[in-house]
DNA sequence: ACCTGAACACCGTTCAAGT
DNA sequence: ACCTGAACACCGTTCAAGT
């Protein structure tokens, strides 16, 4: 048999992925295996090991080009009256990009925590919450780069935790319909809290009885 | 063979849910098949078949205990001088947790999100919510049940956010080693800026230019 | 009634062999 | 040089057969 170049390796890695995307998104994570990717492109399983180490790698290329389209839509969030409001647009549309891309949102940062990511996948995370800090440091320009970070990484996990057990039955029925108000809730909260200088007051302590 | 009642079907479950629970702890859910169970306990694939309904069924019991031992560890976070710093030393407890028993905390809100979670695990991620929910109220009495139901969700969802993110490595070495300050930086802000009143004032908005 | 273990239908990964 | 496909070492699940 054989084929001979058909296609390029290239081409056959852009097939991989692309058939890859297809399955992960229609079925699910667990429903991707390598004779199945073989199977849809008309290759077989060895030609797989031809463009990707294996399917660890594949996996990391596919959560990888979903952080690029993440980014895309919270790009998609400028020119808002206030940084708040655009924070809120960009969670919001964060929520809305993990509804519409569940399985292969569902990847992005499930992580195995014993083996280390890729340089470039960080990399990608770190882009990503570049776009984040952008709004939290124009609302507070004194706030130095370690606390606007700080920040950031605060909220942006939340909202990612929120979303998570929103979407993924966690909180029950309620749960999953209230997601966007619980989204805006943590959102609302943590920037005016955010705001506020430190130490803390709250106002139970600045109404003496 | 077939050996005769030398454990009740009891007994074989909790060995079962023992030996899984020490393989998931010592090398991760992905470590964890029915042969390695059997081998460990002294019994034959099937065995396990007798006692759980499937791999997930046993999944499931495991998270449950997590839930459970979860539970205890942030009932133990009682008796602060105020709701806040309760709040706060709940979410450390709750970073201690998950730091010391990651590979089995990593499982409980891991869920598919299309399979529905059965009752009796959302009645245990209730009764967590309920111990979270306890603080909140008390800091805010004349708040309705929605609105400290809602916050707990929030807060807490985005609190399992920062302990995930932080502990996958997705935030990088940094991210890491401040999960903890990460945490009381969204705890703190968040509770400081959900007593503010609604409508949302910002510190720029009080004070007119 | 309890338990076995072979059988079935799958996996990911490798690599000698073909064109 | 590109690609195959059999082989290897695994999976979860079932169920006829043994004690």
């Amino acid at each position: 048999m054989a084929r001979r170049s058909e296609h390029t390796l290239e081409q056959i890695r852009d097939m991989v992925l692309s058939a890859a995307e297809a399955i992960v998104s229609q079925h699910g994570i667990e429903a991707l295996t390598v004779r199945k990717i073989a199977m849809d492109i008309g290759y077989t399983v060895g030609s797989i090991y031809m463009v990707f180490a294996n399917m660890n790698d594949l996996e990391m290329h596919i959560k990888g080009r979903v952080l690029d389209e993440l980014a895309d839509s919270l790009r998609d969030c400028k020119g808002c009256e206030s940084p708040q409001a655009e924070i809120q647009v960009m969670a919001d549309h964060y929520l809305e990009f993990a509804r519409q891309h569940v399985n292969r949102w569902r990847m992005i940062f499930d992580a195995d925590g014993n083996q280390s990511l890729p340089a470039w996948y960080l990399e990608k995370i770190d882009a990503l919450f570049d776009l984040a800090a952008q709004p939290l440091h124009r609302l507070m320009p004194e706030r130095s780069h370690e606390d606007v970070t700080l920040a950031t990484r605060a909220l942006w996990s939340g909202v990612h935790g929120v979303c998570l057990l929103s979407l993924n039955g966690s909180l029950g029925r309620a749960g999953a319909q209230q997601a966007g108000v619980t989204l805006a809730l943590l959102v609302d909260s943590f920037i005016c809290g955010w705001q506020q200088p430190a130490p803390r007051l709250s106002p139970q302590s600045v109404t003496p009885p």
